[in-house]
DNA sequence: CGCAGGTTTGAGCACCCTCAACGAATGTGG
DNA sequence: CCACATTCGTTGAGGGTGCTCAAACCTGCG
């Protein structure tokens, strides 16, 4: 199977690249562009000269095997910028995961302090990708689950409703198991009064300290 | 347990930092500094101002579980320059995996093109951190092995005789498996005339294809 | 109301971990 | 130089966590 191939057999992926891009003012444009749900905004093997902040929405971010395994290396959410990907072609997907906006940032390559502005960007995404390792390395199911409960509802600014843009197998996907472990976890939670479901993708955190505790 | 206690657990450990810094001529020096196999170069929670450049021997950076679980986010082997951590504390131990040669780099905040300097540096890191990413998340057994092979074969120039530092131990907490799977996945490759071992941490890679098959 | 996609729940199994014993290699002291 | 201790690595048996396969259940939407 042909990587290609594979990629049709992810579900929710509409398009490899966004049509909205051909519509797009210019190239470093600061113009948000609008991308529907579901649709790619760099692929893998594309060039890689841009940068991209979320504006609303959110996004996710790839890697796809030959086999149809799916890696998300990285959410990104409103305010959040992404696209850094080392040499000049990017090594994975980017899709948006419900209608969102991005913003553009142009990489012209010896603009003056640009690398001041980028490093300390670049640092976080390194410290979020080390935080990640250490969890799907060295973590269980539960554990897993409730670190990226409390993740969401720290990105999200502590508040104790989470609201999850993502779909169980986004979910899944990123935190190295299948959807139907990822589901036996949330029922577990919500049967010991630590999380409720207010709906499918809205998590309210009942009990936060018990979760602090099973996800360290 | 306490994180102290726990670091005692880890048995190849012997100083929480090394004892050479205190006859290291001045913070900002240029000269190589020794560190004995297993001594520590930073903890978690020390101060990080500086970068670390390994000029001969071999670096491991982990972080430890308050249970006593440990990941290694990263090997550094010669020439590779490490010690990123965002902020200004770090949250992962260094060590010297044996006898290690470290150069120190001072990272005075606001130095004109440091940061021009530093950003490849670090973008080769969230680079290795997402590729492990995948590894650690998506892969089985056999494909961490082959693929930690491979990685090694070519961070030593491509030779088909990959010299290892480190121990068993070491590459089952970098590899997110225990040291006995470990093992046997490696008797596995003997066995199958993929590898051949001539001495305990000296591997020789007999058939790169099918390793590369593997790896993927 | 019926369909489709997403989610939940269950039963069985596979892979990897745990526990344990053995073997090999290295260093130390007699 | 050898006996011994210690650490590291290998191999085996058994068990548990999470995956696979499958079916039922929502929920939004035409």
């Amino acid at each position: 199977m042909t990587l290609h191939e594979a990629f049709r057999t992810i579900p929710d992926h509409r398009q490899p690249t966004c049509a909205a891009w051909a519509s797009a003012p210019s190239p470093g444009s600061l113009q948000p562009v609008f991308i529907p749900a579901g649709a790619g905004i760099y692929a893998q093997g594309e060039k890689s000269d841009r940068l991209y902040q979320v504006e609303f929405g959110a996004v996710r971010v790839y890697r796809l095997f030959a086999d149809g395994r799916r890696q998300i290396s990285a959410f990104h959410l409103c305010g959040e910028v992404f696209g850094f990907e080392a040499h000049s072609t990017h090594h994975f997907f980017a899709e948006a995961i419900c209608a969102t906006g991005i913003r553009m940032l142009r990489t012209s390559p010896h603009r003056n302090g640009l690398a001041d502005e980028l490093l300390p960007v670049a640092l976080q995404g390194l410290a979020r990708a080390q935080e990640h390792l250490l969890l799907l390395g060295r973590q269980n199911a539960a554990e897993r689950v409730a670190a990226f409960l409390i993740e969401m509802s720290e990105r999200q600014g502590g508040l104790d409703t989470v609201e999850l843009p993502m779909s169980r197998t986004d979910i899944a996907d990123y935190l190295g198991l299948t959807i139907e472990t990822v589901s036996r976890v949330l029922s577990r939670l919500r049967q010991k009064g630590i999380i409720s479901l207010p709906a499918l993708r809205s998590i309210e955190i009942v009990k936060r300290s018990a979760l602090r505790d099973m996800a360290a």
